[in-house]
Order: C-alpha cells, then structure tokens, then sequence
RNA sequence: GCGCUUGUAGCUCAACGGAUAGAGCAUCUGACUACGGAUCAGAAGGUUGGGGGUUCGAGUCCCUCCAAGCGCACCA
C-alpha cells in the first residue's frame, strides 16, 4: 500500500465518518499529509489529519484521530493504527502490504514517478540567456543545469515544456562586443568599455578567415557591422556547442533582434497604448508601471529615439503569450532581481496576472572559493571557470549534480582548490555507485538462478527492507513537490536518501545465496526490491539530467 | 537610505507549520578469504544570528535588531 492509497482510503474514512453523523458539517480535504515518522516507533506512516481537520469538522482532534483509527484498522493493508500526542495517527502495514509496493515499482518501470499533475498546461521555462559576448561562466551553468534538471520535472508531471533562450544580440553591449572584435582584428588594444580575452582574438580571427572580403579594410561602420554578425554567429554557436556537450538543448533559441526587425516591439507598446498605460514625457515614452506595484515608471523609449531594453521584454513576453503558453517562467540571477517588480508590472498591464502566467525565478550567484577564501572572477587572475572549463575538470554528471543539489535561494561556493583536486567527494558518486550495484547485484542473480518467478512480500521484514521500501515510494511524491516549488534540488537530496537505504540494505540482505546454499523464495523476492531500488535511481538521476551507469 | 535573498554541526548544505533539527566532507573507533570497501556500523559535533510575537505545535509564519550577498538609470 502506497501512501498515495493510505492518503485516499483516509477521505473516503472521512467521506464515511460524515456521512453516519459522526462529523459536522465540513469540505472534505482532497488529500491528506502521510509522512514517513523519523521515530520508528510511531509506525511505518504518520498522518496529522485529525489536527488538521479537527476544526473543520466541529470536533477535537484527539476524538477525529480515534474516529479514523477505528476505521484504518478495519482496512486488510492495516495492521495497526493509534493515536498519539495531540492527535498523530501513527500506522502500520502489514508486511505483506508494505513489500507489494517492490513489485508494483518494478511494473511502472520508466513511468514510475510520473505523474498528471501538471497535465494540460503548456509552459514556458526560460532560462541561461547569456549574452553571446562571451563564454558561458560558471553562473550561467548553473542555470543550465537547475533549468534542464527542471524542465525534466515538469515534464514528469505531464506539463508541456519549452526550453527556451533568449538570445541578445541587439543594444549596446553587443556593440562594444562587434567593437572588440573590431580591435582585435586589428591588433589593438581593446576598448576601454570592451572585451578582451584570449576568446575575442580567436573569434576575430574566425571571422577574418570565414570570409574572402577584407573586412579590416571596410569602413568604420560596414565593418563594424560584419564583425558583430559574424562575430555574434560564431560566439552562439560556440554556447550552443557547450550547451548541448552539457546535455542542454533547448526548444527555442529566441533572437531579440527579430523582435525589433518584426515590428513585435512597436507592436506591444501600441496595445499598450490602447490599453491606457503609456505615457509621453520629457521626449520619451513612458510605461506607467507604477500604477501595477513597480516602484517608479520605466522609460520604453528613451528621447533619443533608441528603444529601452524593457521594450524587447514588453514584446517577448506578449510573443510568449501569443504561441499559447499559460505560463511562462523566467529564471534570473540575483543580480538581475531588481527587474521583478517592473516585469511584474508589465504583465499586470497586458491584463494578465503576475506570479501566474509570469513567474520569475530569483536564483543567488555562484562564488568562486580557494581555500576559503572568496576569488573574483578576473580575467587577468586567470580565475574566469567557464562551462567547459568546470566539465573538463569534473565532468558532467559531477558538475551538473553538484550545481542542482542546492536550492537556488542559497549562494554557492565553488572552491577552485577542491575542483583541481578532481576529488570524489560529491555525492553524485554515492548515487551513482548504488545504481551501479543495483545493476551488478541483478547479474550476479541471474548468473545463480535468481530469477523474479516469485514474489512473496511478507518475507520483506528486515528492518533496512522496511525503510528501503518506504523510501523507494516516496518518488512520485517528491517529484510532484519538486514540480510545484520549481525545485530540483529536492529530487538529488531524496535520491541521496535512497542510496543511502540501499546501500544499507545491500549490506544486511543478500540476493543471491551463499554458496552451498540454493535459491530461494526469499532470494527472488529480494531481486525484485534490488530492482525496484535500480528503478527508482535511474528515473530519479534522469530527472536530474545525470547519468546511471551500470558500472563505475 | 530603500528593496530582494540568505544566516542551521568545524566546512558545504537539507528539513509540505509536526513528534528526539538531518546528510555529506573533515575528525576519531570499528567491519570482508562470501552479491563491488566509491560500502557499512559506531563516536563526537547545535541556544537553527539575537530578541519579541502568532498557536495545540515555529528552523519554517509576523515584528524588530545584527550580519552577508545582490540590486535601486532615458545601462543592457
């Protein structure tokens, strides 16, 4: 019995207690809370319904609790159900109930996990879209992987994702990057506001060579010009590359500029118009973004006649809501959070309603560390970690697990001495190697005549099988959390949960006989919770976007 | 000055408002001539930054103070 079931057979007590009289008046709760007790002596499962619900129903919630025990115990799954505190109800399968769930996980295979939470809702998840004026640093690879680690959960729950990026390549920065290249090109010294960096003489010199024309040559303009198409074009591909190498690829690579070219710009600013929130002062065009909770208006277009950066916003979003998504989710660094307030207020002023169709993700910066002690990324200190520099060093699974196993709300320190160490402290491996033995334990079974012909789950009741089964069940549950809060982490943290209960079983439980002894019933069933365990890591670590080896 | 985020074990971090706050690393002590020791068992380590409040119950919610990071443009 799942807690899922547990949870369902609970309302339908409930459904039953207020139908005989026995509660007042009261909604009926869709769900009910089971945890798993950290004290074994309160049972396999623990719900706090009665305390919960005690109110709702017009009773106290030691009387509810004794109301649903005296229901629970009438249950075949149930062997023991009581009230404890203020009204906990602690309960106990029986084992036979408790060890079915090793089968049924082992049945769902690749689906167990996945859920119709989110079924129907077309979303939107943008997220990394970095300017392509250089490198992807390590920050923005911690996007790519919290992004793509999420994208996969939603995409558990039956959402519809799109992995989007938004590409910039229009407005001044990318100016003083075509200017760089300019420079570079011609062995100058770069800007004062500029680039520099061993990549901007190399894509200077790809685009020299990708062409017959002899673009130093042109003038200021024309080859400014060829240098910032060009030049754009290669650093993208170069992100793009790095990307995929991560296991990243997105749906949609979305080019601002297009938004200028298409007229969606003027575009969103005239329907802003019709709609009363546009405003002409001092030269300029205003957004009235203070009357939807942002601290001031923002100019749109500035009195020089050159858009704002907001005005690429205004029409993207309204494009994002134009291909059909309900919601679209932007994920921003710390440093970009100011924006909130104003991206908040544009969505209010196309009438739509912020937190839902647009939500925004606030993710803290990643610090590089040596020693302890904080390093600035410094281009002349040698210190900038980019994406591929972190994947060489560590790899991607190590990489990706290490950046997705912390919420995005806590900042993370990188310590360079630890990275050059290449050492194997990062859980991943702990995670990892439990899939692996799962794997190889299921060979050594089949190469001793253990097979799953049987399956008898009340032979389950070593305490490590008990816990192992109770937390092999929980990854629908922590998937659907994981999906709601938009967070990633907690589907590593569970699966270094699992590992740990694995491997804990591993040592106390023996799948394949000993020699001289033949197999058993006992042995076959163990197989099947040795699998079901191998299940539940691999869907987890796919989640994850790391990889279950089989071998290490 | 205002705003956002954070403050939990020596370090890096967990903990849908639930019972005795948990892992990993580091430290110490143990465990294979039997499914992989990248493992397991055990020890030690905490006034959850300080102080108030809300309630059956607060690391979690509210107020306040302290500290850190990041923001407060007709920059992008």
């Amino acid at each position: 019995m799942t807690p899922t079931e547990l949870s369902a057979a609970i309302v339908r007590i409930l459904a039953a207690l207020q139908c005989s009289g026995a509660l007042g008046e009261g909604s009926l709760p869709s769900e009910v809370v089971i945890e798993r007790p950290k004290n074994r002596e309160h049972g396999d499962w623990a719900t706090n319904v009665a305390m919960q619900q005690a109110g709702n129903f017009g009773v106290n919630p030691r009387s509810l609790a004794e109301l649903v025990c005296g229901q629970l115990v009438a249950l075949a799954e149930v062997e023991k159900a009581e009230v404890a505190g203020p009204g906990f109800i602690n309960i106990t399968l029986s084992a036979d109930a408790a060890g079915a769930i090793a089968k049924q996980i082992v049945e769902a295979g690749s689906a167990f996990g996945f859920g119709v939470a989110m079924t129907g809702i077309k979303l939107n998840l943008e997220f990394v879209s970095a300017n392509p004026t250089g490198p992807i640093h390590i920050g923005g690879t911690r996007w790519a992987a919290v992004g793509d680690s999420l994208a996969r959960i939603l995409e558990s729950q039956g959402a519809a994702v799109t992995r989007e990026y938004y590409f910039n390549d229009h407005g001044a920065q990318i100016d003083r990057f075509a200017r760089s290249l300019l420079a570079a090109a011609r062995k100058q010294e770069a800007p004062e506001d500029g680039y520099a960096g061993a990549y901007i003489d190399q894509i200077a010199q790809q685009v020299l060579d990708g062409t017959a024309e002899d673009l130093i040559a042109l003038p200021e303009e024309s080859a400014q010009e060829a240098f910032r198409s060009a030049g754009v074009a290669l650093m993208f591909a170069e992100i793009r590359e790095s990307l995929h190498d991560f296991g990243v690829d997105f749906d949609v690579y979305f080019h601002e500029n297009s938004l200028y070219e298409s007229g969606a710009v003027d575009r969103a600013i005239s329907r802003l118009r019709e709609l009363g929130h546009i405003f002409e002062a001092d030269g300029a065009t205003w957004l009235r973004s203070s009357e939807f909770g942002d601290d001031r208006d923002r100019v749109i277009i500035k009195s020089d006649g050159e858009a704002a950066y907001i005005a690429g916003d205004l029409a993207y979003y309204l494009d994002k809501r134009g291909r059909g998504f309900d919601r679209c989710i932007y994920m921003l660094g710390a440093d970009h959070h100011g924006y909130v307030p104003r991206m908040m207020a544009m969505c209010a002023a196309f009438g739509d309603t912020p937190g839902v169709n647009l939500e925004i993700m606030i993710g803290q910066l990643v610090n590089l560390v040596r020693d302890g002690e904080p390093v600035r990324m410094s281009k002349r200190a040698g210190t900038v970690v980019t994406m591929e520099d972190l994947v060489e060093i560590v790899g991607v699974d190590a990489a990706r697990y290490a950046l997705v196993r912390s919420s995005i709300n806590s900042q993370l320190d990188i310590d360079l001495a630890l990275l050059e160490k290449k050492t194997n402290d990062n859980p991943v491996f702990y995670v990892q190697y439990a899939h692996a033995r799962t794997a190889q334990v299921a060979v050594n079974a089949a190469s001793l005549g253990v097979d799953r012909s049987e399956f008898e789950p009340s032979l389950l009741t070593h305490e490590s099988e008990e816990e192992l089964l109770a937390k092999l069940i929980e990854l629908p549950r922590v998937a659907t959390t994981a999906a709601e809060f938009r967070e990633p982490h907690r589907v590593a943290r569970y699966l270094e949960e699992v590992a740990g209960a694995y491997h804990r079983w591993y040592d106390n439980c023996r799948v394949t006989p000993l020699i001289g002894q033949s197999a058993e019933t006992i042995h076959r069933t163990r197989l099947w919770l040795n699998d079901a365990a191998g299940v539940v890591l691999r869907n987890g670590l796919g989640l994850l976007g790391v990889s279950a080896p089989e071998r290490m």
